[in-house]
DNA sequence: TAGATTGTTAATCGATTAACAATC
DNA sequence: TAGATTGTTAATCGATTAACAATC
């Protein structure tokens, strides 16, 4: 019962990567695949495909593999993406409107409910047909609209203060594109998008690169001491 | 020597927290702070702390603890934001808009110096002072421009073709925002921010919540063989 | 049936945490 | 010095991979 309890957080940020290439090889028109082909196409071990779909039970068929439409649907149900999802937009600036706009989210059943911005010059235009509200409505706009998910696309400076308004309104799910740690309650879900943790994952690697040749030393020289 | 080899990828992902973190501390007027303080503060243990730190050499003083300012040069340093990345951007689109007007990444190092599209709408227009160009000047740009790094901002059905371009060019970093696996060779680094897997961690996260109380089975029902 | 491939257990590998001696 | 806290080794925990019996 309840099969989704437990399941480790590395085998749920796999999900996501799974469904998607579900999806790609359905568009080819590809009927079955079995573990070994699918971790060939991924570059995953056949083992850890096998390992993680079994903890949400037996999709496969020995001898066979694993139906690929079925396995896309079961993962999409396992992922909660067959029902709608309400979310609103907090910052209708750049990154706000980048989400607004990403029509693929509707498609997968995220549906943008309201945008909201303090910028007098955005209020009242409307993105993709959803109007930008004055932040100050957005008490009166959650107590007649359920909000599954805030994006959070505010500086962050903003970013906390407008979290805890919403977690008073009793908002769950919080995709938090601020470089702030947002601090919510236990049961909130918070999934944050730190693009400049992104951009010095890039430098360290690039300078790492230059290092193979360079060389470069970090903290105290202890002579001998390490190799 | 060339400290910064084999170090293993979890470490890497969060030192640029550690970095945020003793910004902030310095914004505050922190001197110095331990292990047990800063683990607090992150919520890591401070034995994770202090296993980290070593990976790049002795940066704290028994009894003392770590010297923030210190700290945060010499993480700045690991994370290579000691120095000026040229970055282009492939997709003039909201999410290139996003990345361009980014204010806080130049103060990092992150220089925006050509942004490109195929929209004649769009080309010709500036965006924070930088061009928007025809994809057709790519390669003259780049025989001209070092580009450290492409962001990545067209459609999933471009991305891939986009970047072997830019891979023939010499390009040695993708940030990339499409949904799709670029498939790049070995010294390539590839960092790739997959929106819509984010939000299925949240729709995950929602849905499992919900199961809570619900209860929801998935794949073959196995009677009396799962608890 | 024989062959293929899963589901699942056991072995390995790596990462995190605990503990403590070294030392500021 | 005594107290605090690091650097580092050892113990634990968890995740990945290998192996193979079950079974389609």
């Amino acid at each position: 019962m309840g099969e989704h309890r437990n399941i480790s957080n590395a085998v749920i940020k796999r999900l996501p990567r799974y469904y998607r290439h579900l999806g790609e090889l359905i568009e080819m028109g590809t009927e079955r695949i079995s573990s070994g082909e699918l971790s060939k196409r991924m570059n995953v071990t056949a083992s850890q495909i096998r390992q993680d779909l079994n903890n949400f039970g037996g999709f496969g068929q020995q001898g066979y593999g694993y139906n690929v439409k079925f396995l896309y649907d079961e993962i999409g149900k396992i992922l909660g993406l067959d029902r709608e999802y309400q979310m609103v937009i907090i910052g209708a600036g750049n990154l706000g409107r980048a989400i607004a706009n990403y029509t693929n989210f509707e498609k997968s059943g995220f549906v943008i409910s309201g945008i909201f911005d303090i910028n007098p010059e955005c209020i009242g235009q409307s993105i993709r047909g959803v109007p930008v509200r004055n932040m100050t409505e957005l008490e009166t706009f959650a107590s007649n609209n359920k909000i599954d998910i805030a994006a959070i696309t505010v500086p962050k400076s903003a970013a906390v203060e407008v979290a805890d308004r919403l977690v008073k309104l009793g908002v769950k799910a919080f995709w938090n594109f601020a470089h702030v740690d947002l601090n919510v309650p236990e049961d909130v879900i918070v999934e944050s998008v730190h693009l400049s943790e992104n951009l010095m994952r890039i430098s360290y690697n690039l300078s790492k690169s230059e290092d193979e040749r360079g060389r470069r030393h970090y903290g105290k020289e202890k002579a001998g001491k390490r190799i």
